[in-house]
DNA sequence: GCGTAAGGTTACGCGTGAGTAAGTTTCGAA
DNA sequence: TTCGAAACTTACTCACGCGTAACCTTACGC
């Protein structure tokens, strides 16, 4: 029943979305919907909690804490992206949906907020690991740069089928972590003008 | 007039936006909107369309095509944040709300596919002169990583007034130019497991 | 067999907001 | 001074869709 509602949410928006379609497309009438899920937003928020939470628990599960940086990263990266594979309604509500929406934005943007702040941490730990120490603004513009470039590739590889999660991770982590072993080992990029 | 209407679809998104209210903020009457602009759709495209053009034509002018490649990207990269910086709403409008909306994403998903498509062509011309071939697909995930990042970057320089758009363009120059130029030498990085 | 409650459905009330018809003011030309 | 059209407003219609009241039906204890 949440099934048809992230369909229907993913599919329409929202507020395109109507309960009458959820209702028939889970093959319940619609107070019924109402008798288990309360409101439409009740209904939107009580999908949004079931996918952020099979996504976080993935991300986390994979990241282990005893592997090496760029272990770990790889391995959040590469869960990150099979669960976009595996639940692209889902991604759709999470990332278009729910981040532009005044009542849901705000829950989603703090999450963001934290993943971005745990990616900054290991990215510090990792530096200092390696004798270097880094402005914490410029680790969260790291960190902020990772999260972005995932999401976009994210939303590439949703609507990409025959594509293999693990190689879109790959493919990512080449393009950035490349760029922070250097960053590690003292060199930046300064503008001419 | 146009000014208020994006005012009030970055605050409250296309749907919870009334015309009244956006009436109101332009100083007219209901019938007077309708008069000038059509529907709320068209509205709201005109209001796309203008912004999208203020923010293409400003990156398309800052990139020429005849200086030296990290230049390129760097001034690019300059102008889309300045673009952010100068006009929040419009890049909320642009970003949040028009990608979610079923009449509208697909223009906004096309002309960030040309975006991608023109970055990774800059990639292209890059690496071959240096005498690298590269894999298509890899041009085209290096370059959605860059826009995905800079999208990221942006949304973060759209909450934080008293950012310089200058300082946010080269913090994710060094994270990305540097990981392209390892790239560029040929060096990869490789899963262990 | 018969009351009753759990688990449904059908059919409606009602607010909200897009879009408009009809009326009003402003102002320039004859 | 009057006519008329352009510019604008007030006050409405009407569809849409959320949420619910009222009505069915199946099953189980007594």
């Amino acid at each position: 029943m949440l099934d048809a509602a992230v369909r229907v949410f993913s599919r329409r928006g929202f507020h395109a979305a109507n309960m009458d379609e959820i209702a028939e497309l889970s093959g319940v009438s619609k107070p019924m919907v109402y008798a288990y899920h309360g409101t439409k937003e009740e209904l939107f928020l009580a999908c949004l909690r079931r996918e952020s939470e099979r996504m976080m628990t993935g991300i986390i599960d994979a990241a282990d804490g005893s592997l090496p940086p760029d272990e770990q990263l790889w391995r959040g990266l590469r869960s990150f992206f099979e669960f976009v594979g595996a639940h692209r309604d889902g991604w759709s509500v999470l990332y278009r949906q729910a981040r532009s929406l005044e009542p849901f934005a705000g829950e989603l943007a703090g999450m963001r907020r934290a993943i971005v702040q745990v990616i900054a941490h290991r990215l510090d730990v990792a530096l200092q690991h390696e004798g270097r120490q880094v402005r914490a603004e410029d680790l969260t513009s790291m960190a902020l740069s990772l999260v972005g470039a995932s999401e976009s590739l994210a939303d590439w590889l949703a609507s990409h089928p025959q594509e293999d999660p693990g190689r879109t991770a790959t493919r990512l982590m080449n393009a950035v972590w490349l760029g922070a072993a250097r960053l590690l080992e003292g060199e930046t990029w300064r503008p001419a003008s």
